[in-house]
DNA sequence: CTGAAAGCGCTAACAC
DNA sequence: GTGTTAGCGCTTTCAG
C-alpha cells in the first residue's frame, strides 16, 4: 500500500502537498498535476484510518435498526445507503434485534470507532445516548423518538391509525379490533391510540380494550394475536395491524380461517412488499420507508458538517390506499 | 474521551500495561486489577481507530450485497451480522444495486478502511479482486462465484432448477417455461441449466428456447417475463421462477390474469417470506440464506485468524417444498 | 503556496 | 512481568 511519502517522493513534494490535493486544499496546479500522475502510478489511496485517527472522525456512519429482516427497516437502510454512499460515507449495519444489551454495544462501538454520526430506529425507547452526546456525535433518531432530544424522523403515527380504523369503519365493519406492537415501542402505543380514538366513538358492543392486543411487531406475532381475537365471542369482523409483518400475520390466520378480506375487513399500517395473490380488499396505510432514511441520513449530514441549529422533527406523510370492497351486507 | 496515559497515570503503570490488560496479554494480577479500576472510573474504552492503524487490521467485515431489499439477501446479511457480531466484528454494508461500478468503489473502500475481510455476492461475475488478494485481504464470494479462486458459499444451482422443474412435470404440466435472472449472473445461467435438463427429455410441444426468458432479478422483471410468456401461442402451462422476487412478480401475474396455481404450475427457486394468502399450490425451493451468511462468516473469521488452507468451496442443500396440488386433468 | 514537524491513540519490539 | 520508545499514515499548525 502505497503511502503519500512515496507519493511525495515520487512527485517531489512534501507529504504535506500531497495531502493538500487529495483533501481539496488550494496547490499550485503544476504540482497538484505532478501529485495526481504519482498517485495514479502508484495506484495510491489515502489510508482512512490513519485520517480517522488524525482527525478524530471516520466517513463512516451506524445505522442502528432492530430487524433487518423486516422489509420497512430494509427500505429505510436502502435510503440511507443511498445518500450516506453520494456523500461518501460508509454505513455500518447495526441489528439489534430488538435487544437493548446489542443497542448499547453498537452505539459504544460507534464511540471507539469515532463515526461519524448515528442513525438510530430505537429497541425500547430507553437508549443511553449520553456518551454520544457528550463526544458531540451526530445522531438523528428514525422511526422513535428517544429520550433525548434529538433530531427525528417519525411519522404521525396517531393518524395512521385514525386513518386505518376509519377506512374500516366507512367500509361498514362494526367490531374493529387492533393487533400492536409492544407497549414499550412508542409507535406501537401512538397508532393504536389512534385506532381506539375512532373505536370509541363508534361504540362496539364489546368492550374495546378486550379487542387490543399486544405482541410482537413480527408475523407470529400478528399471527398470535390474530388467533386470540377470532377465539373471543363475539369475535370482531375486522382488524387493525399496526405494522407490516403483524398485517402478514393477520392475513395468514384469517386465510387458513377462510375468512379473507372483505369477509373480514383488514386494514395494515405499512407496506405489504411482496405479496404475491394481491388482496384488493385490505386497505394499505402506506408508510415512505425510503423516504425516512434520505431524510434521516439528510439531516445527519448537515450535523456533521457542522450544522448546529436546534432539533427538528420531521413528520412524513403516510399514504392511504383504501380496499376496493366492504363489508359484505349483514 | 480517556486514552490509555490517562488510565495509566490512574493506575500507576505504563500505558503498555494498559495496553496489554485490554489485549488479553499476561499482566500481574494486581496491576491488572488497578488498570481495570481505573478505565472504568474513566469510562476508558480503546479507540479502534488507533489501534486499527497500529495493526494495520480493522475489527470490521464488508458484506457486499447486490440487493438490501431482496429478502433473501436480507437473511444472509442478518446470519452474517449474527456471527459477526458475535466475533467481536461490525459489518459494514455496502449495497451494490448489481452496479459492477459501486461494487469497485466499495472494494477500494475495504482496502482504504483495512477491513479484516470482506464477504462478497457479486454483481457481474467479473469483479476485480487483486487488490483485494494482493493486501491479503481474506474474501469469501457467497451465492455467487467469482473470477478468482476463493473460499465459497454456494447452491447447487443447476439441482435446484431441476428440482423446480421436475415437480412440475411430476405434477402433470406439459409446457414449462423457465424465468430467470441475466444471462451474466451464473445462478440464473445455471438455474436455468437445470430447468433446461429436465423439459429437454419431456419434449415440450413449443420449441423450449421460447420457453426460456431473461430479465432482471426483481419482481418487475418476474411480471415482465411472466406477461410475455402468456402472450405466447401456445401459451405454458406451467413456469419456473429462479428467484424469490420473479417468483414474486409471476405470480402476481398470473393472479391478475385469472390463473392462479393449479391452474397454472409454479415452482419457485427461493422462499416467499411476507405471503399472506399462502400458495399451497406452489412449489417452493427453499434456499438456506441465513445459513449461507452464518457459513460464509464462519469462513471468513478463520481465514483473518490466519488459516491458510487452500480455497474451499461448501456447497449447501437447498430444500423442495412440493405443491400440494397437481395440474388439472386436461 | 509550500515544507518541516508534531502528534492523533495505540501496539509491539526491545530492554530490563 | 513491566516500562520505554518508536512508529502506523495522515492532517495541520507554524514558518517561510
Amino acid at each position: 500500500m502505497a503511502t503519500i511519502y512515496e507519493v511525495a517522493a515520487a512527485a517531489g513534494v512534501s507529504p504535506a502537498t500531497v495531502s493538500r490535493v487529495f483533501n481539496g486544499v488550494p496547490v499550485s496546479a503544476e504540482k497538484a498535476a505532478l501529485v495526481r500522475a504519482a498517485a495514479a502510478e502508484l495506484r495510491f489511496t489515502p489510508n482512512r484510518t490513519a485520517r480517522s485517527l488524525r482527525r478524530k472522525n471516520a466517513e463512516v456512519i451506524a445505522l442502528v435498526i432492530p430487524d433487518i429482516e423486516n422489509p420497512y427497516f430494509t427500505s429505510l437502510a436502502r435510503g440511507v445507503e443511498d445518500v450516506a454512499q453520494a456523500a461518501g460515507y460508509s454505513v455500518v449495519l447495526c441489528n439489534t434485534d430488538e435487544d437493548p444489551g446489542k443497542e448499547a454495544k453498537y452505539l459504544d462501538i460507534a464511540i471507539a470507532e469515532n463515526m461519524a454520526g448515528v442513525i438510530l430506529a430505537e429497541a425500547d425507547g430507553r437508549a443511553d445516548l449520553s456518551g454520544l452526546i457528550a463526544r458531540s456525535r451526530p445522531i438523528v433518531a428514525v422511526d422513535r423518538r428517544t429520550l433525548f432530544e434529538l433530531d427525528s424522523v417519525v411519522l404521525d403515527n396517531r393518524a395512521a391509525g385514525v386513518a386505518a380504523a376509519s377506512t374500516l369503519v366507512d367500509a361498514g365493519y362494526r367490531r374493529i379490533a387492533c393487533i400492536t406492537g409492544p407497549a414499550e415501542i412508542d409507535t406501537a402505543e401512538e397508532r393504536a391510540e389512534g385506532w381506539r380514538s375512532i373505536v370509541a366513538r363508534s361504540a362496539t358492543p364489546h368492550g374495546s380494550e378486550d379487542y387490543l392486543r399486544y405482541s410482537s411487531f413480527r408475523v407470529d406475532g400478528g399471527r398470535d394475536a390474530m388467533r386470540a381475537l377470532l377465539a373471543l365471542d363475539p369475535a370482531p369482523d375486522a382488524v387493525v395491524a399496526t405494522n407490516n409483518l403483524m398485517g402478514v400475520g393477520a392475513l395468514q390466520v384469517l386465510s387458513e380461517a377462510g375468512r379473507v378480506p372483505p369477509a373480514f375487513g383488514v386494514a395494515v399500517i405499512g407496506d405489504l412488499p411482496f405479496t404475491t395473490l394481491t388482496p384488493d380488499a385490505t386497505t394499505i396505510v402506506r408508510l415512505p420507508a425510503r423516504d425516512m432514511g434520505t431524510t434521516a441520513a439528510r439531516m445527519l449530514i448537515e450535523r456533521i458538517n457542522g450544522d448546529t441549529e436546534p432539533a427538528r422533527t420531521v413528520v412524513l406523510p403516510h399514504e392511504v390506499v383504501a380496499a376496493t370492497a366492504g363489508a359484505p351486507a349483514v
